[in-house]
DNA sequence: ATGATATTACGAAAATGATCGTATATTAGT
DNA sequence: ACTAATATACGATCATTTTCGTAATATCAT
């Protein structure tokens, strides 16, 4: 085992990341046309910055077409775990309950996820 | 009115706010030592940090006396506040209940702390 | 006053991240 | 096989953040 060190993905990487989550597989060019949606960049910038994520591990890479293929070598939820833990840590003195309270009490969750919580939390009691 | 613009600290800036956050009125002596107990800094780049900090609005500082004393120019739950939305908007889909499903799934709350959410989502309930 | 000590000020280097221009390579259509 | 189109590779630049060495300044004890 060659330590299977957490990376933490830089603020352009997790905009990257976000579209292949949700495409699953993606190509330079998927990406970079999701990312010109809603910011102005270069596709050689977009092509740069998967080339650094897959060497770091965060993605695969699959270079048997001509246009390669990339996939999230890093979970959705493990990454948001990872970086919800930096921010517990660092932000709420260790405390996930400050943060949650923080978060319920700023932003307005949906009826059914205010369900979904209180549910857990029943069960997370005993 | 000149623009109330937030400005986002970067992670070396939120270290020492949480010192000050902490200590109400730190000099710089003060926050390098709280820093030093768990990473090896120079006494001057924290210094350097708390200067720029200054000139960004994220601190005040009192220069009467010999050794400035600072103070936090930002609160801790407005920072907080700040950070869970980009959080919430960068890495959860804009929803701040799945933030705090996986924030409760993953890391353990006190029973206190269990109960207070829980309060707090039934008044969000109606 | 003067020397020792501790503090802030300044400037610049090192490290990291983001951006893009240009070169090279691959593919598809003809 | 040739060409146009499109892909990746590479290197360089720019901005930001972090770091610290050195200089200048202030304070205190004597």
């Amino acid at each position: 085992m060659p330590a299977p060190k957490y990376v933490k993905p830089t603020e352009g990487e997790l905009e990257i990341l976000r579209v292949i989550w949700e495409k699953g597989l993606a190509s330079v060019r998927d990406v970079h046309e999701e990312l010109a949606k809603t910011k102005d960049v270069g596709y050689t910038t977009t092509l740069k910055l998967m080339q650094i994520m897959n060497e770091k591990g965060l993605v695969k890479r699959d270079k048997s077409t001509r246009a390669h293929y990339y996939t999230a070598a890093v979970s959705k939820e493990k990454t948001q775990k990872h970086l919800l833990g930096r921010m517990i840590d660092g932000l709420f003195g260790g405390s996930p309950g400050q943060l949650v309270i923080q978060a319920l009490g700023n932003y307005k969750a949906s009826d059914e996820e205010i369900e979904e919580i209180q549910q857990l939390l029943n069960h997370l009691k005993k």
